[in-house]
DNA sequence: CGTAGTGTTGATCTTCTTCAACATCCGTGG
DNA sequence: CCACGGATGTTGAAGAAGATCAACACTACG
C-alpha cells in the first residue's frame, strides 16, 4: 500500500473534525507531524481483529465500517464512520491490538496518526488527553446507544429512530439523503437487508416516503410515536 | 441520603481497583480528597437518565446495574458493575448529564468522586488522564463486546461465552459460583429469565451442570464449539 | 440492450418473548 | 423444627419478530 503525506485538503478535513476542533495549532501540528495517508478501494481491509495496529485512523473521504467476525464467518457491525471521524483509537489502550476489523466502504482516503506519538503528546498537552477522552466517550456512547436500541426497539422502530436522528428538532416535515447504501444501513442497524426493506414498508404507512436514497418524513410526530 | 467519609476499608477497595492501581499515592489522594460514601438498599436508584450528575461512582460493596429505559418502560441493561469498579464517568464528558440509569442490586455501598475535581486533576496528572482513558476504553469495549455478542450469538452461545469468560485458559474442567442471581445474569446478557433458564438446559447436554448459583464445566472444548 | 449489482417481496423456519402454571428455595414466625 | 409465604427459577405452549432462501423488480452503466 502506497503511503502519502497529507495534502492541504487532507489537513483541512482533519482540522475540521470533532477531534481537532478544540486543539491548539501547536497540539494539532504535533499530532499531524508524521501522519500519512493511504487510498483504498471498496472492501479493502484496513486492519483486522487481534492484529497489531500502531495508528489511529481518520476518514478523509469515503466511509469505513468497523465490525467483528463470528466463528461462522458472519459479521456484526460495530460502527460506520463517515468523513472526518477518527477511529481505531481503542487499540492504543489495549496493547496495540485491534479488537475489531475495519473495511473501506466505497473507495476511501484514510489518514494514519502514529499512536505512540499521540500517546506521548497526550501526556504533554492536557487538551489532547481531553480530546482523546471525549473521543473514547463518544464511541462508548455510540456502542451503548446501539446496544440499548437493539434490545429495546423492533426493526421499524430502529429505522424510525435513525431517521429521527437526521431530522432537526423543530420541523414536522423533512427530507434527507441516506449517506450510504441501504445495505450499509442495514448492517449498521443490525438488520438483514430484507428486514430493513420491510421496515421501510412499515414506515411508509406512517408518512415516510423512500425513493432510492431519498427519505421524506411527512409527519414527525407519527414517527416518534411508532 | 446520608453521606459519609471514606473509612479505611473503603479506601482499600478503591486503591485496589483497576482504576487506581497504577496511580501514584499523590494522585490517588488528590482524587479521594472529598470523596463521600453512601449506602443503598436493593433497587435504590443512584442516578437517572438526563439528570445532572457531578460524580464518578465506585462500587465499594454490592452490585450496580446500569440500564436504559424504553418508551414502554422496558429496561435494557448496559452493564453490571461489581465491587471495585468505577462507573458513571461518561456524564463527565457529556455536560454532567447521565445517559443511563443506575440502580443498586442488593444493598450496596457506593463511593462518589467529585467529577469536576477529577477533571481538573486529569489536566495536572497525566497518569490520571491515562487511567481515565483506559477506563473509558474498557467500558466502550464492554459495550462493543455485548453488541457483537448480541448480534452474532444465540442465547445458549452467549451463556456459553459468559461461562468461558470465567474459565481459566488451560483447564478442561472447571466450576465457579455466579456472582449474582440468574435474574441479573439474564438482564446482562439481554435475555428474558426464561430464555436464560432454557439456555442452561441446552448447555446441560454439553457438559454444564447448574445447581443454584454453582456452575460446573465438564468439557471446555465442547462449550467452545457450541 | 444486456448484465451485474441492489433492492423488494413472499414463504418458511428459527429464535426468542410472553404468559401461565408449576417447582424450588429461603427466611420468618409459630 | 416445621409450616408458610414470597421470591426465584423452570417448564410448557403460543405468538411475534427476524433470518434465511428464493424469486423477482429496478437501476445503473457498460
Amino acid at each position: 500500500m502506497k503511503t502519502l503525506r497529507l495534502n492541504s485538503n487532507d489537513k483541512a478535513v482533519l482540522l475540521g473534525s470533532r477531534f481537532f476542533e478544540k486543539l491548539s495549532a501547536a497540539a494539532s501540528d504535533a499530532i499531524l507531524e508524521g501522519a500519512v495517508v493511504t487510498n483504498h478501494e471498496e472492501h479493502d481491509i484496513l486492519f483486522q481483529q487481534d492484529e497489531p495496529v500502531d495508528s489511529v485512523f481518520c476518514v478523509l473521504s469515503g466511509l469505513v465500517r468497523v465490525y467483528r467476525l463470528g466463528k461462522d464467518g458472519r459479521e456484526a457491525d460495530i460502527a460506520v464512520f463517515p468523513k472526518g471521524e477518527l477511529f481505531g483509537e481503542n487499540a492504543m489502550f489495549l496493547g496495540n491490538r485491534a479488537t475489531a476489523n475495519a473495511q473501506a466502504i466505497g473507495s476511501s482516503t484514510i489518514a494514519r496518526l502514529d499512536s505512540r506519538n499521540l500517546r506521548k503528546l497526550a501526556e504533554q498537552y492536557p487538551d489532547i488527553a481531553q480530546a482523546l477522552m471525549e473521543l473514547l466517550c463518544r464511541h462508548g456512547q455510540m456502542a451503548e446507544d446501539c446496544l440499548a436500541e437493539d434490545r429495546l426497539l423492533t426493526a421499524p422502530q430502529r429505522v424510525a429512530s435513525y431517521i429521527l436522528g437526521h431530522c432537526p428538532d423543530g420541523s414536522t416535515t423533512f427530507s434527507f439523503r441516506l449517506p450510504f447504501q441501504k445495505n450499509v444501513l442495514a448492517g449498521k442497524l443490525g438488520l438483514a437487508p430484507e428486514a430493513l426493506s420491510r421496515a421501510f414498508s412499515a414506515l411508509r404507512r406512517s408518512g415516510v416516503t423512500v425513493k432510492g436514497r431519498m427519505i421524506e418524513i411527512h409527519d414527525r410526530q407519527a414517527l416518534e410515536r411508532f
